[in-house]
DNA sequence: CGACGGATTAGCT
DNA sequence: GCTAATCCGTCGT
């Protein structure tokens, strides 16, 4: 054992999350992302978001998935290695933003649907000069590419790479007791599997209601 | 080559 | 709560 990769408080620099976390199973990496940070380099600074809501999409098994059909042009980041970014647009005006998941070859991905701001509160605003409340800077998932800056340019960025402009910082596993899951948004197919995962108690998730079904716990 | 619909959000009623 | 706005990837003819 030569050095200790500790977090050192202030000093050393945050460790980011190793991209065999992300390799095995898309259920289990996108539990393992709730509370991990995303850190974008963006013109009027550096933004950092803690992720409190996520979806997984696997391949040729997930109707639902953008993979279901095979490999495109634009789906290509999905079938590589784990830990890029898959940039996509959407309804003619948003971004969305995936991180690739599994193994070189094998189609996954998991959505970031929302996080809250943990720094610069004040270039995040200034960002997203609509957002009345801080907890809505990143409620949802193209608010969340905006505030990031994600557009095309940042499709297929290497998120476990210190040097990248996009960062992905590793955080202990959350506590499983505020793990909350239930169906996809947007999801007509596969709707009765939970594969949409949030964390508890947070104001930055976006709108859920809880009455309808929401099978929580079952993978 | 034309048509369709989507992993959404903002703004109005 | 409901709908308009608005582009591109994918599929059918």
């Amino acid at each position: 054992m030569s050095t200790e990769p500790r977090p050192a408080g202030e000093d050393g620099p945050a460790p980011l999350l190793d991209r065999d976390e992300l390799a095995g199973d898309v259920l289990v990496a996108a539990v393992r992302l709730l509370g991990c940070t995303v850190e974008a380099d963006t013109p009027e600074g550096t933004v950092a978001v803690r992720l409190v809501e996520v979806e997984a999409y696997r391949g040729a098994d997930d109707p639902a998935s953008h993979s279901f059909r095979g490999r495109t042009a634009r789906n290509g980041v999905m079938f590589g290695p784990a830990g890029h970014l898959y940039v996509y647009f959407v309804y003619g005006m948003h971004f969305c933003a995936n991180i690739s998941c599994l193994e070189d070859g094998e189609a996954g991905a998991v959505l970031l649907r929302a996080g809250e701001v943990e720094s610069d509160l004040a270039v995040a605003h200034a960002r997203r000069p609509t957002a009345r409340r801080s907890a809505d800077l990143a409620r949802g998932p193209a608010r969340l590419a905006s505030l990031l800056g994600f557009g095309r340019e940042h499709n297929g960025v290497d998120v476990t790479d210190p040097g990248s402009p996009v960062r992905l910082l590793a955080a202990p596993p959350i506590d499983p007791a505020l793990v909350r899951s239930g169906p996809r948004v947007g999801v007509a197919a596969a709707h009765d599997l939970p594969w949409r995962f949030w964390v508890a108690g947070s104001a930055a998730v976006s709108q859920y209601r809880p009455g309808r079904n929401a099978p929580v716990g079952r993978l």
